[in-house]
Formats: C-alpha cells, structure tokens, sequence
DNA sequence: ACACTACTGACAAAAGGTGTCAGTAGTGCT
DNA sequence: AGCACTACTGACACCTTTTGTCAGTAGTGT
C-alpha cells in the first residue's frame, strides 16, 4: 500500500467513527504504530484537521472536506444557482453560509468559466422579510440541539395554552417556509407556517427520539399530516 | 519540498493554465523530467483526471476536485437546501446535476448528520414545466458553446422576421427564467422570458465576445435594459 | 497507583524515490 | 518525407525517506 493511501485511509477510519487509537489504525493498515503518529502529524502539518488527546485517541473536526469531492462544472453551476436562491431564502446564518459558498466555488473554479453560470439571480422574488428569518434561526438552532420550543401564532387568543414542541424539520415550500413538530399538546404531528409564528421560546428543555414521534415516522405517514 | 506537496502542487499547476509540458513542470518544481512522468502516472493512478498527449502537452480534465475544498456543515446545509430547488426548477441536465450533487454530500456526511437538514423542498411550487425545461437546456448548450440562436415567441405574428440572437445569460426569477442575449435585428441587448419561446432553433454560427456585446456590458448598464 | 494513550528521539534495515541515459512512439509543422 | 516536440517506458546506481523496534515522557481517567 503506498502512503499517500495510507494517508486518505486515516482520513476516512477517522471521518466515519467518533474516536480512534493509534493502535486500532495501525493494526487496520497493518503499519506499526509508530508509523500512524508519524502519518497524523504529516496530515496535520498538511492542515487535516486531526486532534489526539492523550489516554483518549485521536477525533478528526467535522468539517474537514469531504474526502476527494469532484464535482463536475455541470454540478458547480447547480450549486452556484441553488446557493444564489438560498442566500435569498434562508436565514442569516444560513445565507451567509451560503454567501462562503459561492466566494469558495468561485476561487476554485478555472478563471474563464467564472461569472458565466446563471449569475445574478434576482432576490426581489424570494426575499424573506427580517422578522422570519430571526424565527428561523432561532427554530434552526433549536432543531439541531433537539430543544423544545414554545410558539405563538400571531392573531392568536391569548388565553389559549402556549403549545410545547419538538421541532423535526424546516421545510421551504417556495414561498413560505414552514416547520414541522411534534407537538406534546395534541400528541401528534403539526405543521406550522413559519411567517405565521409570533413568538418562538426555547424551552432549554432537550428531548430524545421517540419511536413513532420523529421525523422519519412523520415522512412515512405523510398524508396523514394535519396543517395548524 | 515532500513528494505530497509536489503532486498537489502538479494538480495545481494544471488546473489553472489550459496546457504544460512535462518539462515546464519540472523546471518549476525543480525535479527532473522523469520524476514528472512518474508523479502524474501516480496521480492518474490515484483517479485524478489527467490527460497526456504526445507533441502536445498535459490537460486536467475540468471537473477535479477543487482543491482542499473545506465546507461546514452549515455550509452543506446551505448547498443541500439549494440543491433541492434546483432540482425542481432547472432544465434536465442541471436537474441531473444537482440529484449527482446531493448524493454525493449526502455519502461524504457523517451519518448522524443525514436527513437532518431541510430535506423534503416540495417541488410543488417551484416545478417548470417540461417544454420549458427542453428550451432551458438547449439554450444553456448554445450559451457554452457560444451559438447564435433563432427563437419565435408564442403568438408571433408568422411574417415577421425571427431574430438572430446572441445567448449571453440565463436568470432565475424565482418564477420564471430569463435569457438574456444580444439581438442582432434589434442590435441591442434584450431579455425573454424562456416560457414564452414557441421555438429555438440553433444556428450553428459562433459568435466571439465583442466589446459592447457581452454580458459584462449589459450588466454595467442594467437600467437600461428593455424587456421583449 | 495504574492502565491507557498520545507523543518524541534514536538507529539500523528496508523500501521507495530520483536522476541519468537510452530508446519508442505519437502529433503537427515544413 | 523529414523534423521538432512531446509523452512515455525500462534499467540501474545512488540517495532519501520510510519503517519498525526500543526506550522513554507526559497527559487522562479509574
């Protein structure tokens, strides 16, 4: 096996677990372990953005490129076309992840194809107002730490009880955005219209998975959703 | 200077120039001929898409890997949601494209991270229909390859002369898609909207960018663009 | 105190990379 | 047809790097 191999197939051992020793590389590759520590230094001196911890193993920080990721110039344009919609579309955070995006696409791309593909796409059609986007990063960030929410609609009565969900997912249907929740008042599924919430707390409240309450268990009876 | 280096530095050196020789390589990197020869017979080895020709020279095949090219997670999320819209609104090809795009993420993502982004972007909203998506694709070819087109709109008068144009951009409007091209009837700039092209048919005349005639140009002076 | 692990240095043996040279074979130009 | 240019291959001696072994240091968690 030669060593520059031996070098992607550390990237990969480290990319698809949470945590590996030395050793476990080593016997893997069939190198001595001596040669992984010299290897993960390599790797690291190359910008790989590997982290040992002593009596632990070693954790590779997510965000590391996705190994060797070809993407045609057909599929760049793609990109750049969808990534121009969502720098209109999504909230802050997002959009400015998009917005790195495209600087990233454009300084890798050959000179003479920059600035050709579908470049200004307008945003006077897709533009979400201010007010919605703060609700989606808000439910966004909310999502990925599994913390429970409590939400408002506007127009509301205000005696009613707030409802307490888990939020699943954010759908983007075009023109609105809505999110999607298991809402622990009905015991059931809802769909909520994003630019309909009023308020958005985070509870701090963090829940599991429950057999039957996630997202994937929404998708499969899909037809059976209730729209609030 | 490590051999790893050198062959990212190979990678690199095609990437952005049309052609080299081996000899220019080396010269560059400071190593003999041979070595030239022997690193990219390893990189070809390795996949990287590398062509030689004898007389000629060596070309990378466009579609490589941008370099070490890092995203977030955030940053797929961005591209992920994008790409969903793509599919659903862009002519075949890009559509094909951006299904090759999502796949690809979606293997290169840890797996406690799939399907936990945006993912079902109904295509209700967005949906183009079939005839324009078959104008799309066929305009997007002549724009690459920079071919005169003749288009008819629907409910043109039949007499009148049909237009020899100039395809320099396409536009997404979040509603419908826009060529932007220069009309050698007109001799001006002037946008269609793609869903109203009754035909379009490809001349085969290439045109050359022409000062005053690009796209660069008529984004300069966007005002005064008139709409067809 | 102990097990576990990351890390470092040294050294000899093994492996691999390198330059030189010599030669073959396509391309395109004159 | 001849020529210049270039990619490509094989062989061989030299040199550089990599490797495994061994021995030791230093953090973490039990």
């Amino acid at each position: 096996m030669r060593k520059i191999d031996r070098l992607f197939e550390i990237v990969q051992l480290l990319r698809g677990q949470r945590l590996r020793t030395a050793e476990f590389i080593s016997k893997k590759l069939g190198v001595s372990v001596r040669t992984v520590y010299r290897d993960i230094h390599g790797l690291i001196a190359s910008g790989v953005p590997i982290e040992g911890e002593r009596g632990i193993g070693y954790v590779i920080r997510q965000s590391i490129e996705l190994p060797p990721l070809h993407f045609t110039p057909l599929e760049l344009q793609a990109i750049q076309l969808g990534i121009n919609i969502v720098k209109a579309v999504a909230d802050h955070d997002v959009a400015a992840a998009a917005k790195e995006v495209a600087l990233k696409i454009q300084d890798a791309l050959p000179t003479k194809d920059r600035g050709k593909t579908y470049a200004p796409i307008a945003h006077i059609y897709f533009e979400s107002d201010a007010k919605t986007r703060d609700v989606l990063a808000k439910l966004r960030g909310a999502l990925d730490e599994k913390n429970k929410v409590e939400i408002r609609y506007i127009n509301e009565v205000k005696k009613k009880p707030s409802r307490t969900l888990r939020p699943l997912g954010l759908e983007y249907w075009g023109k609105v955005w809505t999110l999607t929740a298991w809402c622990e008042l009905r015991n059931d599924f809802r769909v909520f219209r994003v630019d309909r919430i009023k308020s958005c707390e985070i509870t701090g409240d963090v829940f599991k998975n429950e057999t039957g309450k996630t997202y994937r268990d929404y998708l499969a009876n899909f037809s059976e959703c209730t729209f609030d």
